[in-house]
DNA sequence: CGAGCAGTTGATGAGCTTCAAAGGTAGTGG
DNA sequence: CCACTACCTTTGAAGCTCATCAACTGCTCG
C-alpha cells in the first residue's frame, strides 16, 4: 500500500468547527496524506490512532466474504473517525479524493480527556451524532425503495455540505455512482437510471458526474418521505 | 397511554453487571412498570429521563408516515435507552412484553457524570457498543439476503442471550414475527418462510412461537456469512 | 488517436412482496 | 371445562421492484 506518505508536521491551525481548539491545544497531532484510493485503516485492526480530517473525502465501509460492501458512511474535512471506546476498528476506511487529516495516537488522546473533561464530552457527542446517523440510515436500508433512498441521500448530504437545502444549491459528490450504490445498498444501475429519472423530472440538475443541483427541494422532501412518485 | 403505572420505589440492587455499581450509588432511579404495548417514549419527545430495563423486554423503532416502520433494536434486562448528548429521542420505545424499569431524570444523570468521570466513560461505552451493533446491521440490511439476515439475527441474539453459541441454545424470542421482520427488512411472510425452511433444514428447531433451539451453530454462521445456501 | 474506465441504457429474470386464505394458539365468557 | 372469538402465524399464488447481464456512450489520459 505505498498510496500513503506520511510528513511530520506539527498540526497547524487549520481547525474551524467550535470545540476544535481542544484538540489543537493538545497539539499531538500528525499530518498524513493519503491518496485517492489508498487505504487508511482496515476493519479489525486495533485502534491505535484517531483520525481527523482536514481535507479530501474518505468513505467507511463494512465487507462480506464475496466482496459484496456497505459505505457506513462518508466523511469530509472536519470529521473525525477512529471511536476510542472499541478496541477494534468496526470499518475499514478508504480515500476517495487526495486526502490530508490529523494522525493523534490513541494513548495521547485518552490522557488527553482525562486532564480534558470537556474533550471527552465533545467525544460522546460526536458518537452521539453517528449514532443518530446510524439509526436514520436503517430506517432508509430497511423500510425505503430506491427512489426514497437516492431522494433522502442527496437531502442529507445537501444538510451536511452546504448551508441549508435551498433550490438551486450546487451539491459536489467526490464519490462514484458504485460508492453511492454501496452506500444505498443497491446496484450501481438502479442509482444512474434514478438520477437521470430525477433530472427528467425537474427534481435535480446533473452538470457533470461529480455535481449534482437540488431544483426542486420540497418535492424531493416528500419523495424521500414517501409522501410522492416520479 | 393507560398502560404505564408508576410505582415510586427507591431502586434496590437487582443489577448485575459491572459498572452497574456506578449507577446504583447515585441513587436517584424511580422504578416504573409498563405492560406489554405500551408506548415508554415518542421519537421526537424531549429527552427527559433516561431508562434502564430491570425485566421484559423493548423495542425502539423509526417510523415512516405511512405505516412502514424499522425496529432499531431490541432491549433487555440490564439495557438502557435515552441517549443523552441529543436533545431528542431519535427512537420510539414500546414495551413487548411487561416491563419494569428504572428512570433517570435527564439532569440528576448529567450532574452525576460530572461528579464520577468513570460514570460518563460509562455511558460512552455504551453509545459506542451501539453504534458498533447499529454499523453491523447496516450491513445486513444494505447487502444481505433474507437467509442471511435471518441467520445473523439468530446468532445476533445467541451472543447477547445466552452464555455464547452452542449447539442446543435455546432462544427466547419475546417480540412477535412482525417484530422480527421490522427488525430484518422483510415481510411477516418472508421472516415466516425462512424460519420453517430453516427448520427442515435442521439448523434450527422451532418447539413454539416464543422459542428457538440452535441445532446447527456452524452452518448458521457461514449462512449468515453469505457462505451456503439452504 | 486509441485504450480503458465510469457511467448510461436496455432486456430479462430472480427474490421478495403483496394478496388471499387456512391453520393454530391464547384469551374470554358462558 | 369447553366453545367461541380474535389474533398471530403459516402456506400458496401472482405480481412488482430491483438485480443481473449485456451493449453502448463518453470522458480521461497516455
Amino acid at each position: 500500500m505505498n498510496t500513503s506518505s506520511i510528513s511530520q508536521e506539527r498540526l497547524g491551525s487549520t481547525f474551524e468547527k467550535p470545540g476544535d481548539d481542544l484538540l489543537e491545544r493538545i497539539g499531538l497531532g500528525v499530518t498524513i496524506s493519503v491518496h485517492a484510493g489508498g487505504t487508511i485503516v482496515i476493519e479489525g485492526d486495533p485502534i491505535d490512532h484517531c483520525f481527523r480530517i482536514l481535507s479530501g473525502s474518505v468513505h467507511l465501509y463494512k465487507a462480506v466474504a464475496d466482496g459484496r460492501r456497505q459505505i457506513i458512511d462518508f466523511l469530509g474535512a472536519t470529521d473525525g473517525f477512529g471511536v476510542i471506546g472499541q478496541s477494534e476498528h468496526a470499518c475499514s476506511a478508504e480515500a476517495i479524493t487526495d486526502v490530508v487529516m490529523v494522525r493523534y495516537p490513541r494513548q495521547s488522546l485518552e490522557a488527553a480527556i482525562a486532564e480534558e473533561p470537556a474533550l471527552g464530552q465533545r467525544l460522546f457527542g460526536m458518537a452521539c451524532t453517528e449514532l443518530f446517523r446510524a439509526q436514520q440510515r436503517m430506517l432508509l436500508l430497511g423500510r425505503k425503495n430506491a427512489d426514497e433512498r437516492v431522494a433522502s441521500f442527496l437531502l442529507d448530504l445537501a444538510a451536511r455540505q452546504s448551508d441549508g437545502k435551498r433550490n438551486g444549491t450546487c451539491l459536489h459528490l467526490p464519490m462514484s455512482r458504485q460508492d453511492i450504490a454501496d452506500h444505498l445498498g443497491l446496484t450501481i444501475e438502479t442509482v444512474s437510471r434514478i438520477f437521470t429519472r430525477f433530472k427528467r423530472a425537474r427534481l435535480v440538475d446533473l452538470p457533470d458526474r461529480h455535481a449534482v443541483v437540488l431544483t426542486d427541494v420540497d418535492r424531493l422532501s416528500r419523495l424521500a418521505e414517501g409522501g410522492l412518485d416520479v
